[in-house]
This record gives C-alpha cells, structure tokens and sequence, in this order.
DNA sequence: ATTACTGTACCGTCTGGACGGCAATGTCAA
DNA sequence: TTGACATTGCCGTCCAGACGGTACAGTAAT
C-alpha cells in the first residue's frame, strides 16, 4: 500500500486531519496523541493502533503535505507540457489558487519540525528536487529562483503566521512574479 | 533599564544564548528549563531568577532577534540618507553580511512559536512596520516587496532548516535581489 | 543590607506509549 | 448451515518520566 490516505474505515485521513487542524488551532508545540485521537474522534488506543509512535504520525503528516503539494503541481504543470518557465509558472499558479480557495498553511510541516527536525528531511528532498526541474526549464534562472524564493516566502510567512501583507500587497505581488515567471 | 542585554553580570545574555543555541541542536521544541539553565552555566533557580518564567524569557529571546535585527538594518540604511530604494537595499545587504559570518538563524523565533504563537506578535508589528518603510521608500513598490518576500523565504527556510539552495544559487539570487533593489 | 545568584528538594501536571481486552468481521472445516 | 477460530480495528486504563514552577536556606560580593 502507497501512502493511501483514504484507506476504507478512513481513521487514518481523520486522524491527520485533526492533528493539522490542531496544530494550526493550539500552536505547534501541543500538538500531543490524546488532543489528536480526541478531535478525530478516536481513543488513543486506536490512534496508537493506526500510528504507533508519534514519530511515525508526524512522518505520515509530512507525507500528506508534501503528496498533496505535488499533485497540485503536476495537475497545473501538466497542461502546458515542458514549455520553458512552465514549472516555476505552475508554483505560481498554485499559489494563487491555493490562495483563493482559502487554503490553509502547512501546519503539520512545523508539528514535525517541533518533533525532531530530521522529519523534515523528505521536505528537503523534495525542495531540491523542485528547485532543479526549475532552474532546468526556465528561461532566465536568476528570474526564476528568485520567484521560487518569493513563494517560499509567502508560505513561509503564513505557516509562521507572521504574515503581514494585505490582499492588495499580495495581489500586486503575486502580479509581478507571474511576470518574472513568464518573460525571464 | 531597557530590553539591554549585556547587564554587567551578563547572566540574562548568557541565558539568552544558550537557549538560542540549544533551540538550534535539539530542535525548537525540546528547550527546558534545565537545560537552557545547565548549558548557559547558571542554575535553574539562577535562570529564573533572571526571567520569572519560561514565557518571559521566550519574550525575551524574540526582542533580541529583533533588536539585532533592526540595528542591523539601522547601520546600514544611515548610511545612505533616504535615497530611494534605500530600505530594502539595506536588506539585500544586511542578508549578504549576515550571511558572510555565517550567522546562525534566528532559531529562537521557533522556540517562542512552539510555545504560544502570541509571542510572535512584536515580530509582526516589526514586519509591518519594515514593509512600510521599503514601500514608502520604494521606486518601484512591486520589485520591492518581491525582494523582500524573497529575503524572508532565504530566511524562513534556513530557519525551519530546510535550505536547499547551494552557495551558487544564493549568490546568484542576491545578486539579482540587489538589482532588483537598485533600479526597481 | 542588598544584589545576584547557588543548590536542593519538591509538587502537580502532562505526555508518550505499553498493555489487556473486546466487538465485529472474515475464514474455513465439518 | 453452523460452529470454531483468527484477524482487524479499536477502546480505556495505567504508568514512568519529563517538565514548569515554587520554596527556601545559604553565600559571596558590594
């Protein structure tokens, strides 16, 4: 079995569900099994059941993260097949539609990190997997570094939850990079 | 007396340091008490001395990073008086330095979000206050605010340790953020 | 006398995790 | 068809350890 997050009895989907909702709600550091099995509306021995150890929680939460980013950006990457500057134009778009539909911020990514920072190894990992299908297919990689790095920065600034733009600013912003994004 | 932190029996720097190291190697959500106390050479009943609680001392640690910070940014914007693109110049610049000494992140922002996310307050005020300042100052407030969204993913993700640009790369990208800063 | 601690002992709380149990479902032989 | 057994998925309790914080007696320097 893949990292199925819809397993049939979908106590496992719940679980990591309520742990991000909770991270984002108490703060990532109280995060704990108890907190999580309730509001998944689990006792603590089926949550142990389903993950037995924390360790391996947070591992499938960082799982789920990261798949669901990465479905998001091959389904924009896709449609416009490997034109130059297509990829880093996909993370904008991605960013703005995760934006538009209120999308919540990576919670689970800092529960993990809180944990033990070598969770967040897959992220690297994939991060850098990122940044060269990036630098390959663009046409200015100067350009394009510097939009990945500005979308970090959004995402970062709101899963840190000091994010302090307006919409107005954002909406100017996230302008710009799709056109640093298209035209080098 | 002000947030000073070199009292002359700098015990509170000591402290302040250690949890700052500490929050470094074993991750943001293991610092305690004790052995922030053990590593700064203090006892316990000496740190609290310093700081009442955990919560005082976590506020503590965020103004440093803060002070530090905007003194770092004071220097450098006085000396070009007001001209346009001064202010976020001076990040590009602050960051370029910052990074020459191979100074740490700020990892004791981590440590005070993990606890209670409220402690971050000052630094949003502090962002806002700095996004002001370089739109105000900006010639072209669009380049601008990409440059600095950009500086804070440098920062962020160094800070959450999941940096993956090489030393190529990041000299590539400020190298552009300085552009960008000059000539909007 | 005040300041700035040290050192020890202690308390209440919370947490991860181990464990035994248990109902439902599936399997398979008679 | 039925009864016996196995597995799955989960419940609820218990526990040892760690943590924040308190209390307090002592001390060395100013």
């Amino acid at each position: 079995m893949t990292t199925a997050i819809l397993g049939r009895p979908n106590s496992r989907g719940k679980i990591i569900a309520a742990a991000v909702e909770l991270a984002k709600e108490v703060g990532p550091g109280h995060v704990s099994l108890d907190a999580v099995a309730h509001r998944a509306g689990v006792s603590k021995g089926g949550l142990l059941y389903n993950f037995p150890s924390k360790k391996k929680l947070l591992e499938a939460i960082v799982a789920y993260h990261l798949d669901k980013f990465e479905n998001g950006l091959l389904e924009k990457t896709e449609m416009k097949q490997g034109k130059p500057d297509s990829v880093i134009a996909a993370c904008v778009e991605l960013y703005e539609t995760d934006c538009r539909e209120g999308l919540p911020p990576a919670s689970g990514f800092l529960t993990a990190l809180v944990e033990n920072p070598d969770l967040l190894l897959p992220v690297r990992q994939f991060s850098r997997r990122l940044v060269d299908k990036i630098r390959c297919n663009a046409s200015d990689e100067c350009s394009a570094l510097v939009v990945f790095l500005a979308l970090e920065g959004l995402r970062c600034l709101s899963l840190l939850d000091i994010d302090v733009l307006t919409e107005e600013e954002r909406y100017l912003v996230v302008g710009k990079l799709h056109d640093m994004a298209r035209q080098g």
